[in-house]
DNA sequence: AGCCCATTTGCAATATCGTTGCAACTTTTA
DNA sequence: TAAAAGTTGCAACGATATTGCAAATGGGCT
């Protein structure tokens, strides 16, 4: 299991308090979180710009990936192993329960190829699967 | 093909200019739209408020349907025949060209059920898949 | 360790986006 | 055509996201 700061490095991003503490919660929590998320949980307090940019910056060097919502909020979860700069391996199934509104992703689930009309080329597939989860279900 | 009328009649819904308009551009449009374009090209200008009314008053009648999307935006698209107030068949896959940014449902594309780990109950799926789309190929 | 340079952060201001209350205006129905 | 119900626009507000810039921090080097 890589560290927080190994994940940083490995990134190759520079390491601060800020970013450390960002990722950490990506680390120990175990869903999907929003900027407000963020924000108000981390250890030290860290502007919202700050923030704005360290999840930015995430993405771009492929240590979280977006996940795609229908309300106006970004979500933003953990990448696994496979995810490199500037390149994500997204194709896992992410599960909103409509119970405790948790998004989680389903990493050994993966995204089903599917035929496209003649003419689409598809790069990039997204699931969405919402429901109840596990915690839930009773 | 149903006229914007009869859609709105059907939808159990009255009859106004702003809402013929706004269904106007989903009828004519073949995509998805974001409130912005619909503010933009109305025929006749319509107040945001009126807009984000309407929308979500679509949504809620079954007339048109969320998209989820990876930036903060909300897409909406017109449900063909089979949604009914409160209850969405949007179980298709939905197109994001990565070079015309435009979006697109490919209705006749059904979404591959897929197993989920024990205890997960699905109850609705989203699929986005992004790529180049026809008219954008060459 | 201490210094310098590049990077990162926080603040302030601004821009964009979405919501609410209320009064005026349409649409529907009888 | 008139009353009731529903819809719209305005104004104000609140939340969310972006930009520029100065101060602070981190990384590499001696």
């Amino acid at each position: 299991m890589k560290s927080i700061e190994d994940i940083l490095k490995t990134a190759g991003l520079n390491i601060t308090e800020g970013r450390k503490n960002i990722l950490e919660l990506f680390v120990i929590g175990n869903g999907a979180l929003a900027h407000a998320d963020i924000e108000k949980n981390t250890a030290v307090s860290i502007d919202r710009v700050t923030v704005y940019r360290t999840l930015q910056t995430f993405v771009e060097h492929g240590i979280i990936h977006l996940i795609p919502t229908t309300d106006n909020t970004i979500l933003y979860a953990l990448c696994k192993d496979n995810c490199s700069v500037g390149h994500h391996h997204d194709e896992h199934v992410h599960f909103v329960c409509i119970s405790c509104n948790k998004t989680n992703c389903l990493e050994e689930i993966t995204v089903p190829a599917i035929q496209l009309p003649k003419g689409f080329k598809p790069l990039q597939t997204a699931m969405i699967v919402k429901g109840i989860c596990l915690h839930c279900k009773n």
